[in-house]
DNA sequence: ATAAAATGCGAGCGATCGCTCACATTGTCT
DNA sequence: AGACAATGTGAGCGATCGCTCGCATTTTAT
């Protein structure tokens, strides 16, 4: 294959017109790729779905990878902020409750769209910008690491950084897990009991 | 795309000389897949890097798919049979301990040929064969349930199965996720640390 | 030695895919 | 109203891919 490497678009959509093209293309990605998976997904296909000419999805995208990374770019952003706003808001909470809250907001992040999230966190490996996913992630990191090391004398931990790491990694994949093999268990509230547990106990600030 | 769905090998190689043309294209199919992907594996691709003729590759593979899951099924029988050995042999030591020894064998195993398993996983949803990996989660979810269940008065779990899948998921996320985004933390003893740490202390048998 | 089975070969068919380009239509500005 | 830019269209080119099939070669069985 090895056609193009651009992933920014190449033109900018300009009147409203061509911003609802955009839009439209990018909700035809959407259910094209939860319905086909990325294999399926073809820029013809995309376009026939969006009834757009193929010609005008060209317009806006150089090719099919920009197709996907538009998505997931657009997802992440959302997740992250929606992460990162919730760690300000909890910022000053007891830290088993914050812990609580945290993983509440992943769970429900997880259980809003998981057939694209799957689809997605499935891609993002294979598209170039991993570097921009990393950028996000070290964001979170460092956030947490933050957090614990403010409240450092209340926690059983020596190294903040290792334990930011830690705490992301299982929150989120634990999380991901479950909605990949087990997503009944997402619905389960018993899942938020255990998971916030194992965050506390491994801080020391378990209640039980 | 959507050609055939048969993901069993056609023929069976009875004789010696078949046995190494399989064999062959397999490595193959390991060194086309950690170069260029999933992507850029083609069955013409692997048949030229194996030195065959693309028909001897249909032969005993009916299509692309087959090749990857062969490689899937062999890469995760030979980790869980890891896995579940350890499991065995740590069943009897002080439960901190069994919990660093499974750790440490995760890490080694992620440490073997990164790339490939790294790719591997990526594929594994995409493949229709979840079953068969689920299968043997389940297993491995059992065994460490029935260790748990063994020695419940130790530890502070009150659902081992529960338990179970969290530790599972969390050894093996945590570690697949520094393989993946932070490989040189693989070679650092800190995370053995740290991952043993947050086992111990939701088990509730942390030493300090 | 000979027949039969197993294995190996590779040209090439049909289908699909990514993408371009010449042209038509719609919107904006003066 | 006229000019120019922005946007939309889709036939179709070139390339690749999955896979078949007729045939050659090697191994096994008798």
């Amino acid at each position: 294959m090895q056609r193009q490497t651009r992933t920014t678009p190449r033109k900018r959509p300009r009147q409203a017109r061509s911003k609802a093209t955009v839009d439209t293309i990018l909700e035809a990605t959407t259910r094209v790729l939860v319905k086909q998976g990325f294999d399926g997904l073809s820029t013809n296909a995309v376009a026939s779905a969006a009834g757009v000419s193929i010609g005008s999805l060209y317009q806006y995208f150089p090719n099919k990878e920009a197709l996907v990374l538009a998505l997931i770019e657009r997802h992440m952003e959302e997740m992250n902020t929606a992460i990162l706003a919730e760690l300000t808001r909890v910022a000053k909470l007891p830290l088993a409750e914050a812990a609580r809250c945290v993983v509440e907001l992943t769970i429900r992040a997880h259980a809003v769209d998981p057939e694209l999230h799957r689809v997605l966190t499935e891609q993002v490996p294979r598209i170039g910008k991993l570097a921009r996913l990393r950028e996000m992630d070290e964001i979170c990191n460092r956030m947490v690491a933050g957090l614990l090391t403010a409240r450092r004398n209340e926690i059983a931990i020596r190294d903040p950084d290792l334990a930011a790491f830690i705490l992301v990694s299982t929150i989120e994949s634990v999380v991901h897990r479950a909605a990949l093999l087990y997503p009944q268990r997402l619905r389960d509230p018993r899942l938020i009991d255990e998971t916030t547990l194992l965050v506390t106990r491994y801080l020391g600030v378990a209640a039980n």
